[in-house]
DNA sequence: ACCTGTCAAGTCTGG
DNA sequence: CCAGACTTGACAGGT
């Protein structure tokens, strides 16, 4: 099994690149002239685009080709109060060189639209928001000139009182959706409500690839314990990247706890031991797999993965494919 | 140069 | 019904 490494968003280690540079709405609506302010959010944007080009060129010198875009790239894009602007004419470059640059390196890249994208919810406003926020994610990726591999991943939402009702509730409200909308979905446990068993009769149920996330799974398991979710989970999620058929390997996302004290929050860095051993668990039945490691150090906490891993090689049971990637037996 | 409270958005909990 | 926590990177305004 081959294995391939990523991050998301942000670099540790290059200087002035963020890409996820803002502007606040209420320092936006002090400026007199409108015109003006809109134009100074499309410069923003353009330099988030600009930094995120010089992150996919510093993944290539590093043999990273899994990448998660920022999605603060184009500052206020969906609020309401500028439901009037449309920043992709001014941007199209921007988003063509990022796109074009991503394909040539033939590098897996996606989008995390983040918690107030929830299409299970019960209020219609909220429901009408979350599409909005969703067709933002696919407008960018389409400005980019990349084709459905290039996913957006989501959760499934709150439980609302009811888990059982609202998990039927994104179905519902997923089922009308294009196919421009559908292809573009994945679905990923989240650490506090809908467990993996939970997320992957969803994802199955609404024909939408997985994202196993192991650290949430361990803070919410549902009573299914890793090496089990490896025997018996494993199996179905992989099934749900096949049957979706555009030729992605398997998602997982992987991080740490920050402490015992405080499980759920993301350590600096990756403590290879658990990922290691879900990777042994999976490695007879997976030819490829790709990993987005969620650490708070981001690339640099890669770099000390691979650093580690390059040290225990002999005994690992693994062998060092690259910058970013390793082979498992 | 550095520190602290704030930020457009949702959900959950506790009062 | 409402305030605060959750969580995140970056702004904004202060020193």
């Amino acid at each position: 099994m081959i294995v391939r490494f990523g991050f998301v968003a942000m670099s540790m280690m290059l200087d002035n690149a963020s890409v996820s540079r803002t502007m606040t709405y209420r320092n936006f609506s002090r400026l007199a002239d409108r015109g003006a302010a809109v134009r100074k959010l499309e410069r923003i944007a353009e330099e988030n685009l600009q930094h995120t080009l010089r992150l996919l060129r510093h993944c290539a010198a590093h043999d990273i080709r899994i990448y998660r875009f920022s999605s603060k790239l184009i500052p206020l894009a969906t609020h309401g109060e500028l439901a009037d602007w449309n920043p992709f004419p001014a941007l199209q470059e921007a988003f063509a060189a990022v796109g074009d640059y991503a394909r040539r390196q033939e590098m897996r890249v996606s989008f995390h639209p983040d918690h107030f994208c929830v299409l299970n919810t019960p209020r219609p406003d909220v429901l009408e928001s979350s599409v909005r926020d969703l067709e933002h994610h696919i407008r960018m990726l389409e400005a980019m000139g990349l084709g459905e591999q290039a996913k957006c991943n989501i959760h499934v939402g709150g439980a609302y009182g009811d888990k059982e009702r609202a998990g039927e509730r994104f179905l519902e409200q997923f089922a009308p959706l294009s196919d421009r909308y559908k292809r573009r979905i994945t679905l990923e446990n989240d650490d506090k409500t809908f467990t993996a068993e939970e997320t992957l009769r969803i994802a199955e149920q609404s024909g939408v690839p997985m994202v196993l996330d192991i650290h949430h799974h361990a803070v919410n398991d549902g009573g299914v314990s890793m090496e089990q979710a490896a025997s018996t989970l494993w199996p179905r999620i992989v099934r749900t990247w096949a049957q979706h058929g555009d030729g992605l390997p398997p998602k997982i996302h992987a991080s740490s706890p920050r402490s015992t004290k405080d499980v759920r929050s993301h350590a600096d860095l990756l403590e290879p031991g658990p990922l290691l051993q879900f990777l042994r668990d999976v490695a007879g039945s997976t030819p490829r797999l790709d990993v987005m490691l969620e650490a708070k150090h981001k690339d640099a906490a890669l770099f000390a993965l691979m650093y580690e891993l390059r040290q225990h090689e002999h005994a690992g049971g693994y062998r060092i494919v690259d910058g970013a990637s390793i082979e498992l037996s």
